[in-house]
DNA sequence: AGTGCGCCCTGACGTGGCGTGAGGGTCAAG
DNA sequence: CTTGACCCTCACGCCACGTCAGGGCGCACT
C-alpha cells in the first residue's frame, strides 16, 4: 500500500506518516520511484502506533515503547489494553464528576475545591484512576442513577430537591422535638427519604440505603451537607434509617 | 485562591493558567499586587475548561463553547456528559479492536487493512463514534465475552480455534454432502456452534444465535471468513441456525 | 507525441499549547 | 533586614503536525 491508500484506511493526513518516517516511528519501504510502500508488518506497526498515541503517548515515548526489544506484539496488546481500560476508567470518573456537578447545579450548590483534585489532579493518567470509580461506578445503582438523571429537566431538578428538601426538614424538627431516632416517626420519614430515593435516582433497598446513611456519616460532604440543615442531623438520619431498615 | 494553589489542585502547570489568561480562556481577577485571584466563578469555569479540554477541544473552540450567550452551565454539562459517553464510547471501539488483534494474533492471522478504517477512519471523534458500539458494546454479551476472553492464553486461543474450525469444517462437508441446512444433522451441528461459542464467549441463547447467524450475512467480514471455508458456507450456517433455533 | 490529471516526492515555514528560563517584585518568617 | 517561597512579565524553544511551493511519476485521452 503506498501512502494514500494507508492515510485514506486510518483517517491520517499523508503529512503525518511523511513525518513518522522521517522521525523514524514507522518506516516504510521505498520502491525504485522513491515512492513509500507499506507492507503487513508495517500496517500492524501503524495500528500499536495509533493505539498508543490514542492513549496520549508522545512520539518518541511511542517508538521508545515499539523498539523495546525485550517487549513483543503480544505483550503490548496486553498492555494496550490495560491502558485503555484505565483510561476508559477515569473517563468515566470525569463522567461521574460532571454528573455530581449537574447535580450541584441544579440543587444550586457550588463544588469544592477539593473536587477538581478528586479527579483531575492525578499526574499520571496511566495508573490510578479507577480507585473511587471502582468502588460505584460499575454497580447497578450508579448506571440506573445515571441513566434516569440524565434525562431530568432543569425544573425536574428543582422538584426532586424540593421534595428532598422537605423530607430533610421533617427528620430535622423530628430532632429538634426531641423524637428518638428509633421513634415510629422518625422510622416513617427515613423511609420516605428512601422512597424519595428509589424513586428519583435508583432502586434503594433498605440495604443500600443502609450504606448509604453510614456513607452521610463517612465523606464529609454528605456529613457538611446535612449539618448544615441541622446539628447532629447526619448521625439522626443515619440512626433512623438504620432502624427503619431493622424494624 | 491564587496561582499555585489552582494548578495544585487541578494538577496543572502554573504557566498554562498564565497561558489560559492570556488567551482569555480563563481570566482571574487581578489583586493590588497583581497576584491572580480565582473566586468561586472561575474554578467552576475551570472545571468546564478541564472537561473540554480532555474531550480533547482546542483552546479557542474551548473558549468559544463556554462563551456562547445562548448555552447556560447546565446545558455545557449535559453536553459533556454526552461527549464524554461517545468518547468512552470509542475507546471502547478501540479496546475492541485491540482484543480482536490478540485473537488475530494468537491465531497468528494478520488483520486486513479495513479493520484499521473501522475504528481509526473517523476524523471527528465528537461525532459519530458511538454507533457499533451502541449496537454491541453494552450488551451483556460483549462484556461477558470480553471478561472471559480477556484471559484466555495462547493456548486457549489456539483450542478455541480448533474447536470452531472443526465445527466449520463438519458444516462444510454437511453442505457439500448435499445435506439441506433443515435436515438433522445440520441442525445438530448449529447446536454445536452455538454451545461452542457459549463456552468460549458468551451465554449465547438460540435467539443470539439467530441474531448472530444473520451478521454472518449481513457483514461481509464474516461472510468473507466463511466462504473463503466453503461456498455457500455463510447462507447454510444461517439457514441451519435458523432452522435449530425453531426446531 | 503531447497533455492533462492525480498521485507521489522533498524542503521549508507556520501554528497551537504549552515548557523553560531570565530578570525582577512581594510577603511572611526568622 | 535578609532569606526563601511565592508571584509577575517578557521571550525564546519545542513537538506534531498543517500548509504551501516546486517538481517528478504514471496513465488515459486526444
Amino acid at each position: 500500500m503506498n501512502v494514500g491508500e494507508v492515510a485514506a484506511a486510518a483517517g491520517l493526513s499523508v503529512r503525518t506518516l511523511h513525518h513518522w518516517d522521517a522521525v523514524g516511528l514507522l518506516v516504510p519501504h521505498k520502491a525504485a520511484n522513491g515512492y513509500r510502500d507499506y507492507g503487513p508488518a508495517e500496517l500492524e506497526r501503524l495500528r500499536q502506533v495509533l493505539t498508543y498515541r490514542e492513549l496520549g503517548f508522545g512520539l518518541d515515548q511511542v517508538k521508545a515503547l515499539l523498539d523495546d526489544p525485550d517487549v513483543d506484539a503480544l505483550a503490548h496488546l496486553r498492555r494496550q489494553q490495560e491502558l485503555l481500560a484505565d483510561r476508559i476508567a477515569r473517563l468515566q470518573d470525569v463522567a461521574a464528576l460532571v454528573h455530581r456537578a449537574v447535580e450541584a447545579k441544579s440543587m444550586g450548590i457550588d463544588l469544592e475545591p477539593h473536587e477538581l483534585r478528586e479527579v483531575f489532579g492525578e499526574q499520571d493518567p496511566t495508573q490510578h484512576a479507577a480507585e473511587a470509580h471502582g468502588r460505584w461506578g460499575q454497580t447497578d445503582a450508579w448506571k440506573q442513577s445515571h441513566a434516569r438523571t440524565s434525562s431530568y429537566s432543569k425544573q425536574d431538578w428543582l422538584r426532586v430537591q424540593a421534595e428532598m428538601a422537605d423530607v430533610q426538614e421533617r427528620l430535622a424538627a423530628a430532632l429538634s422535638a426531641g423524637l428518638p431516632a428509633s421513634s415510629p416517626e422518625a422510622q416513617s420519614l427515613a423511609e420516605e427519604h428512601r422512597q424519595h430515593i428509589s424513586r428519583s435516582y435508583y432502586d434503594c433497598s433498605p440495604e443500600m440505603h443502609v450504606a448509604l446513611a453510614q456513607m452521610y456519616l463517612s465523606d464529609e460532604r454528605f456529613t457538611a451537607h446535612y449539618e448544615r440543615v441541622a446539628p447532629g442531623l447526619a448521625q439522626y438520619v443515619h440512626d433512623a434509617v438504620q432502624a427503619a431498615a431493622r424494624g
